[in-house]
DNA sequence: GGGTGTGAAACTCTTCACAGCG
DNA sequence: CGCTGTGAAGAGTTTCACACCC
């Protein structure tokens, strides 16, 4: 869903008005098949003979996506990772405004990095409620992961982009994804490795 | 995979010799039996009755994912991410060593960061067969991912793991591993936002 | 004609459950 | 007895192919 959201985003920009199963299949990679069944889940969105209207379709995928209201988002952990994130401009134009930003390393505190100033992650539900921060994502340590993804269900918040190489145990009603650079890159090592034997 | 073999280390060092696809899937969240299948796939390396040697399926697990061997690295796109990841230790840690670094912006061509002297993305094919490089990251904006790549490709580099977001159209034989921010968080505001309805 | 939406078929992935081995 | 390895069942996902509507 949201591959064909960035896809419509660039086919509005060259001015197309309609677009078909076949022509998004081209552009993402998908099969026109899986592309149908993907949309037809959500509503009738297409016209037979003629498509899917560009603009229609674009809306409706912001809705179902969510990303037509604006999020407040935390980050915890402002390591590298979590410097970048914080400079990355992508999230702004998604909808998404990193509210605060949270470490435990007492000589982080304070600092000012991209316009916020760095708070301790005593104050998290504090400023949660504050700033009504629904999201975060976590950028610390493995070994600090699990205890602040407590500290975050405890102060109301209900999704989580965990980058942090720890699966972590969240209580129903939680939502996880995870992105682990260790797991993308053994698999390409992986792939690279069964290319020597073969 | 990597899952497993992280979770063995952290076994190794509190002394198990021996472990169970239970006590595994206790750990990692995976079930039992889809850990059994899992390393089934790729050997016998169980004892039944007993379990699996922690230490006899490390190396088992470091041989398939081929992070027994060093492997070297270019990093094309220096921006803030390419900056974090230059940074981030963990690769090293994981037999990934970062051999140099590259970027089309004047501005950052020359400058020296983490160690590696950033240069021109012209001087890749020739670095790349000087260095003995692999595998490529690729953290460029979309709309210069696609040039990129297709250069990575033509100097004969054959797995790749892209943080920009797009579909990138390669060969036959390169492998391509997509880490993608963007799709990350739209499922988490998609998430949130099927909660406001129910 | 053109292209969606969707049953049905094919395929893949996961879970069950247990034979068989240490 | 304990635990792996694996057929078989079950669940989920993708592809096919075409009825149906614009």
């Amino acid at each position: 869903m949201s591959t064909y959201l960035r896809t419509l985003g660039l086919e509005a920009a060259s001015g197309t008005q309609s677009i078909s199963s076949a022509r998004l299949s081209e552009v993402t990679g998908f099969t026109a098949a899986q592309i149908r069944r993907d949309l037809a889940n959500f509503g009738h969105f297409g016209r037979r003979g003629v498509g899917y209207s560009v603009e229609g379709l674009r809306l409706e995928l912001r809705a179902i996506l969510g990303v037509d209201i604006e999020w407040s988002v935390a980050l915890i952990g402002v390591g590298n990772l979590g410097k970048a994130l914080l400079a990355y401009k992508g999230f702004n134009q998604m909808g998404f405004t990193i509210a605060a930003a949270f470490d435990n390393d007492q000589r982080k505190v304070g600092s000012t990095l991209s316009g916020l100033t760095v708070e301790p992650i005593s104050k998290l539900a504090e400023r949660v409620r504050e700033l009504g921060i629904q999201l975060a994502i976590m950028t610390t340590p493995a070994e600090a992961a699990q205890e602040v993804l407590d500290s975050l269900v405890a102060s109301g918040i209900r999704a989580v982009l965990n980058f942090a190489p720890r699966r972590l145990r969240a209580p129903e009603g939680v939502q996880i994804s995870n992105v682990d650079l260790t797991i993308e890159v053994e698999y390409l090592s992986h792939s690279l490795s069964q290319r020597r034997l073969s």
